[in-house]
DNA sequence: GTAAATTAAATCGTACGCAATTGAATTGGA
DNA sequence: TCCAATTCAATTGCGTACGATTTAATTTAC
């Protein structure tokens, strides 16, 4: 590795560090008439595939351990967006399920989104290489923590 | 926009998401030691470039908000790395700077993330394309959000 | 059949991020 | 000069992230 090396780790670091959170403030204007956040607006995304998931699903989904999706999932919950009950099998688990508000919103919620990279002009598909390189990044990523 | 784009659009800001918070826990084994986190480690990068800036100055290279660098640059200094003072001729300013230990650290922090990045046996250069293709998507989303 | 190992969610503590507000210091225009 | 506008940092409040621990339920091994 060259000397070199060091300044371009901490540049691409940087760089997705702020893309990230770029990225979800532009959500956010799209979420908020909702009261979504970005971290909800996944849990539904996932629930939106398949309903009725276990808690650690949804966390190995979305790579989120309990102690951020516990008090997530109570905030959503009180919002109207989802329940949460024991299965009768086993008592360990949670089952998290969508209420008929979320699933009634989903294209509502979508437009909205749609509208904010529309209203931007924004070319969607010039970004497929990029999503390529990322999920090489994070492949990578994986592999050096586990 | 197609059907598909809404698809797009949602990976793509998930992986730059996931990839974000992966890149970070990856610095906090080699940075935990030094007792530094990602972000603080942020502001040592900013201020071995150009000691002694101002918070203001700081937080526009970072994209950070006095809300964000005051209690962050408290904890830096109760923990030896910075100090925080007025100038004279503006009191409203506040110019952070290096202690000795900031400046000597530099060297040391460095091998520490270069071992990590070894170890695992990274082709960093391999990543210049996906640098250029963040600071694009940065551009875009910094025009979308004005 | 029961104790040990495992699995799963919840809890605790710390550190961001960030919108919104506050309050102090400075500047600039009448 | 004086006060209104501006510029800063600090504060407040809320919602993540996440390491570490705890607690409860289920499996397993014997």
């Amino acid at each position: 590795m060259e000397p070199d090396d060091m300044t371009l780790t901490n540049q691409l670091c940087f760089s997705v560090y702020h893309a990230s959170r770029l990225f979800t403030k532009f959500y956010k204007q799209a979420l908020e008439p909702f009261q979504l956040t970005y971290p909800q607006y996944l849990v539904l995304l996932s629930l939106w595939e398949e309903d009725r998931q276990p808690l650690h699903k949804l966390g190995e989904r979305l790579d989120f351990g309990s102690n951020t999706l516990t008090p997530l999932l109570k905030r959503m919950e009180a919002n109207g967006w989802l329940t949460r009950s024991l299965p009768a099998t086993d008592h360990r688990q949670l089952i998290v399920s969508l209420t008929e508000q979320a699933r009634d919103a989903k294209p509502e919620i979508f437009t909205a989104i749609h509208q904010c990279v529309v209203q931007q002009n924004i070319d969607v598909s010039k970004y497929n290489d990029t999503l390529a390189m990322n999920h090489e990044l994070i492949a990578t990523l994986q592999r050096m923590l586990k």
